[in-house]
DNA sequence: CATTTACCTACCTTTCCGATAGGTATATTA
DNA sequence: TAATATACCTATCGGAAAGGTAGGTAAATG
C-alpha cells in the first residue's frame, strides 16, 4: 500500500507546479491550500531536494520550485524517494535479509512479476498526468 | 503492500494441490511443510472454505482438498478473499468514507490506474503458474 | 534588526500486523 | 464406546510502524 508520505509528495509536487508561475512556493501555502500539516510536509520534502527533484530557497521570498519541467517527472520516481518501500512483499525490499527458503519458494517469481508490473506502470506516468 | 496473510494463503494453496493425490490435506502437514504456525494458519483458511475455493473435512484422516483445478483459481481472487484490503490508498478501500477532497482531487484518477494494473496482474495468473 | 522561510531532530500516540493461546465441535478408528 | 485427530472459533498481546506534533536552528530578505 502507498502511505501518506508518497501520496503527499505528489501533491506537493503538484500544487508547486501550479503555482510556481515565476517566483518560489511557500512550503507554508501549499500546506494551507492541500489542508495538510506544514511540520509533516517539512520532513517528507528533504529527500526530494536532496536527489534535485526541487530547489528550496531559504528566507524572506523563499519556497521552492521545481527543476524541470512537469512532463519530464516520472511519477514512479517522485515515490521512490519518499516512499519507505514500494516492493509489494517484504523478501523483494531494499535491505531485505535474502529469504532461506528462496531455492524452494514458489511464489517469488510471481511477486516480482507483480513488482514489475507497478513500476512499469508508475513509470508510465508523468507529473504533468495530474495537472 | 501485501501482508502475510495473503502470501501464506497462496503457499498453503500451492501446497494442497500438490499434495491432494486423492485424500485430504491435514493444515498440520501444510503448516510443518511451509514452516508456518498452524494456529496462525487456521484463522486464515476460513474465508477459503466459506468461499468455496477449499473443502474441509472434520475429525480422523480429515483435512482441506481444492474445489477446482489449479489452472481455474485466479490468484486475484485468493488475494481478495484473504488479504485485508489490496486497494493501494485508503480512498479506494472497501469500507472507506467518500473523501471530501475528491472533487478537486487530482490525483484520484491515477491511483485508480494503479489499482486497475494491480488487480489486472493478479487475475492474469492461476494457482498453477506456482506449481 | 526583524521577519520569513527552509531545514533539522526528537518524541509521541494510535493503529494494526503477526502471531500465541486455549478452547469447542465433529468425524474416524481401535 | 473411548480415544484420537482434525477443523473451527474467539480472545489476547507484544512490537513495530504510520502519522503526526513540537521545538528548535540556519539562512536569506526587506
Amino acid at each position: 500500500m502507498i502511505s501518506t508520505r508518497g501520496r503527499y509528495a505528489l501533491r506537493v509536487m503538484a500544487d508547486i507546479a501550479s503555482n510556481q508561475e515565476d517566483g518560489y512556493v511557500p512550503m507554508k501555502d501549499v500546506a494551507k491550500r492541500q489542508g495538510l500539516s506544514l511540520k509533516y510536509l517539512e520532513q517528507i520534502i528533504p529527500p526530494l531536494t536532496k536527489n534535485g527533484m526541487i530547489v528550496g530557497v531559504q528566507g524572506k521570498g523563499g519556497g521552492y520550485r521545481l527543476t524541470k519541467k512537469p512532463k519530464d517527472y516520472r511519477i514512479g520516481d517522485i515515490l521512490r524517494l519518499t516512499e519507505k518501500e514500494l516492493a509489494p512483499v517484504g523478501c523483494l525490499a531494499k535491505g531485505a535479509p535474502v529469504c532461506e527458503r528462496r531455492p524452494q519458494c514458489k511464489t517469488i517469481g510471481f511477486w516480482e512479476g507483480l513488482n514489475d508490473a507497478v513500476n512499469d506502470y508508475l513509470d508510465s506516468k508523468t507529473l504533468e498526468d495530474l495537472l
